[in-house]
DNA sequence: ATGGTGCATTGACTTAAGTTAAGATGAGAG
DNA sequence: CTCTCATCTTAACTTAAGTCAATGCACCAT
């Protein structure tokens, strides 16, 4: 299973076969079954961080008003981030992690991470480059966002990411897409 | 004025006073006027980046319907990136940089950056959490604007950027916040 | 001073999403 | 097999943003 990760750094990184194979050898594979939690909301936030290898994992979020808004999905060869850093001053996590599948993921804490990159130094800048080429999209897909309708939203996404409808429930969806599931409803009866 | 850069590394790195004081001297700071681009949309993309130093740049686009969009607005203490990675296939920048003030920034390219960070290390475990941090928070943030009203979405706005409506025309702000300008007008009349 | 241009506001109308509530469907538990 | 719960759909109504158009205002250049 690793071979997908293995992939992934022969895409984003110029570190040797021989190298990747020792950095492979020490990573965490870890199996989650359908509805584990990684994180939930309150508890103190995590050191942990994840890399998807198979199955989807929701992040969602409970407001004051005691309503569930699901702010990501985190599927095949996406990295888990955040957490350590969205409130360092917050002693407890906002938001949950569950998984919505039965999950494959690498899990690392921030210790480990820190001792491989002072061994593979080439990994930090695999790492920062991922993480600014990240920030570029999340910026790109902001702006794309902002100015487009709830149909336009609902159309990209099932462009972008046609796997997500049909594994989860439309009312999340909906709930990602900042929309009632009534709303989503109308919209697909309206472009059949 | 590079002082501003150093409180920066001093919050957000391990840096130490003499290691900062060398890499700032290494840095090239550049004085630019209003109104001066510092990328054009359909010029190769850039392969420099910036720190605001001091002023305000305007990020935006024009659709094909030539309707213009106002996609960001980097100010103080903020880094410019993008470009480089947004579409490494294309041929032409999607966006333009513009200068909305007299502008202080800090430019770089990206083979000067590589070189630094093989001199300090340091500096490219800073530049990952920096950038480690801002996805954060533009996931964040992101997810709160999915779902948010355009007039929470003002009200957001002049809660965290409160200078922004000073220093910017009020229909460039409408398209940022994805909203018309009429609808601006009649939210902050709404909400006085 | 004056005309022009760009920007902000206001109004009338259209459109689509939110809200509330009621059914329809389907899967799982007992 | 049936009951239950969750999910999805549909409908009626409300609300607010988009659109189009007109007006007002301020700044600039001539």
């Amino acid at each position: 299973m690793k071979e997908i990760l293995m992939k992934y750094m022969t895409r984003h990184t110029s570190l040797s076969q021989a190298e990747q194979q020792s950095i492979l050898e020490e990573l965490i594979v870890q199996r989650f079954k359908k509805g584990t939690y990684l994180i939930k909301q309150g508890d103190s936030p995590t050191k942990k961080c994840f890399f998807v290898l198979k199955g989807c994992v929701r992040q969602y979020h409970i407001e004051d008003d005691g309503k569930e808004v699901t702010t990501n999905f985190y599927t095949e060869e996406q990295p888990i981030l955040l957490f350590n850093f969205e409130e360092p001053e917050a002693q407890t996590s906002e938001h949950s992690l569950i998984c919505v599948e039965e999950c494959l993921l690498v899990v690392a804490d921030l210790e480990s991470e820190q001792e491989m990159y002072q061994q593979y130094s080439e990994l930090e800048t695999m790492t920062r480059r991922m993480m600014e080429t990240y920030l570029s999209h999340a910026q790109n897909d902001f702006a794309k966002f902002v100015r487009a309708s709830p149909e336009e939203r609902y159309k990209t996404i099932i462009r972008n990411r046609p796997d997500l409808p049909t594994r989860i429930p439309q009312h999340q969806l909906a709930s990602y897409l900042g929309i009632t599931p009534e709303s989503l409803s109308r919209i697909k009866k309206r472009i059949q």
